[in-house]
DNA sequence: TGATTGGGTGAATCAGGAG
DNA sequence: CCTCCTGATTCACCCAATC
């Protein structure tokens, strides 16, 4: 992490320029709410003739979609440049902008993992009924160069999401009630961002001690969200009025004490890869015995000096004999068992696996 | 309506030239389902290792972004001439195009009047874990020019959906089963959509006799649709296979005898799943709160930060636990009791649960 | 005849490291 | 750049076959 990126705290002024003076390729993911290009044109009234405090900020003003363009493509290119080769980017809107920003996101190529539809419980009824309720908004999620590895934690969202795969459609609350920051009552920020749905980005696309950076951090929900999960973050933002809530929230927000990043669940794909070899290197096998295809089977394997398994002239690494065997797609670990004279029963050889590399974490804990 | 315009039939040949030969502003509505540009690269298999039917048709072949860009701004044009000025048009995409088609539309000056997400109840998952399920497709729906009368019919769609304002997301499932058009059991085409979004969109938006275009007709979704509400359609297709298909399926739709049909069914009834961990992100509950299997039970679990259930050292889900303990299939919902401090009574959290989902009928605040 | 089980499948940008 | 190897990974629903 270079020495000159100033971690958690807010950069004040505009994001273009303060992102050029940020070192190059130091960012893990950006959380970017940018200004909506709205193009309202005149006030609206609900049924009951009371005005909407519709969003009117003149930060989201622009003449022109060539304007907005041109402001979008600035900002994107200059995230680009600070975002390591394997960050990632996430970027909300509604349909009056997110197609130009994700057309030209892709120009600059970004590359598209996910588009995410945040489903608002409570949105805005539309009072004229003349089009659908607006109910949603779009997220994008892309990494900086496509093919580079980048984080997503799996386990981390199956476990939140009642042991299924999270999906791209996320149901969420409006930030409403205690939750909106309000100054004598009139809310802060016309767009405040829900806490729930920074927290489930970067839970699931953050590692802890990751550098998160928002371009557009109004009053801080991505700072909140970031100290809560433990992640580094930097604010940039030119309101005066919003930094300074931004200031007084962040100083009061904690660690969660344990938080749902800490999954118990571990990603497997993440752990240390374990040749078979290391078991009879262990002593925990030796070659010569021998391995059953299955609890019961009577399918058996020789285990040769080398590391692998022989069966009627056909020799080769666990995965590969167990899937000639049974023609189809092994993985040898969990369909090879050993015979444990301790209690007479075949356990599979990936006991003994997670008992090495148990005994590792133990070692490097000191 | 220009005698020329050749009313319920299928053209056969290039969309982008057969348009120009049409008459200008002739037409009402139009629905495109364009080629995606879905750029796939290599063979996906599922875990059992079976390979997946990906889309791999010819027309679905682009060599860069500025092709696609080219050949949507030249079918938009043509498109938008052959729209009278109150009409509209819909689009449906994926995130692998939907961007590039909003931003030219914008460009070619149609005016977004929303865009509606099509939530599909049963997506294909991610097979490997490595991104969110894309479980949504995006619609956009757009004027030809800002201003103009345009047909919406609010309260068809407010029938439809127990009296409330139809939303801009829609939950439909996938055109699986006897729907799908097959031939020897093999599907006709890659991608054909649910006749229930097509009624949908022209139950929205037309009005009887109306004209409604599709460019892209494929298997001739649209032209049943239009069938059953009594509106004229015009199919453009250059794949005889299609045509053939289309034809033979036309033959034998015949408009609905009362109106809207009854095989739509009502948005609410379709429950929205929610995932024991929303109750947390809500803050309804905390990780370390105790449960109660029962009103008056002495078996206790506790919350962990993911999301689950442990007893004993038992971990899983509400109802995988509730299941266990009880040794019989359970809902984890009804099984499960919370200690409500501010009447000291136990309560089901399936009462937590029903606040959240009726939480849309509260006062929204923006 | 009704209930259960097993197989098939859907617009998908679907791995990562060593050699 | 390439190839080869290891080994992690799936949800809802329809339909046919079986009990």
């Amino acid at each position: 992490m270079p020495a000159d990126l100033p971690l958690d705290q807010i950069l004040e002024g505009d994001c273009i320029e303060l992102l050029a003076s940020l070192p190059a390729e130091s960012v893990d993911l950006i959380f970017a709410d940018p200004p909506y290009n709205l193009q309202l044109q005149n006030e609206l009234r609900r049924p009951d003739n009371s005005l909407v405090d519709a969003v009117n900020a003149h930060w989201d003003r622009f003449t022109s979609f060539s304007e907005y363009d041109a402001f979008t493509r600035a900002w994107l290119s200059a995230c680009r440049r600070v975002l390591k080769p394997e960050g990632t980017l996430w970027v909300i809107g509604s349909y009056h902008n997110i197609y130009r920003v994700g057309a030209i996101l892709q120009d600059l190529d970004f590359w598209i993992l996910n588009d995410v539809v945040w489903i608002k419980s409570n949105p805005m009824p539309n009072f004229r009924g003349v089009r659908f309720t607006n109910a949603h908004e779009t997220l994008l999620w892309a990494q900086k160069e496509r093919g580079a590895r980048y984080t997503f934690n799996h386990q981390t969202m199956r476990s939140i999401n009642d042991d299924l795969q999270m999906r791209s459609d996320w149901y969420l609350p409006l930030c409403v009630g205690r939750e909106r920051l309000r100054s004598n009552g009139v809310k802060l920020h016309p767009t405040q961002k829900p806490a729930a749905l920074l927290y489930r980005i970067l839970a699931a696309s953050t590692r802890p001690g990751d550098v998160v950076l928002d371009p557009f951090f109004g009053t801080g929900t991505t700072g909140e969200a970031a100290i809560r999960l433990g992640r580094h973050w930097i604010g940039i933002e030119k309101e005066p009025v919003y930094i300074e809530a931004a200031r007084k929230r962040l100083s009061c927000v904690h660690p969660d004490s344990d938080g749902i990043s800490s999954s118990e669940k571990p990603d497997l794909r993440q752990r240390i890869r374990l040749p078979f070899g290391t078991l009879l290197e262990y002593g925990y096998l030796h070659p010569g015995d021998i391995l059953y295809l299955g609890p019961d089977s009577a399918i058996q394997a020789v285990i040769t000096p080398q590391g692998k398994l022989a069966v009627d002239g056909l020799i080769g690494s666990i995965h590969k004999v167990a899937s000639q065997l049974q023609d189809r797609q092994a993985n040898g670990w969990t369909d090879w068992y050993y015979y444990d004279a301790s209690d007479h029963q075949r356990h599979p050889i990936d006991k003994l696996r997670q008992q090495i590399l148990s005994s590792q974490e133990t070692e490097s804990d000191e």
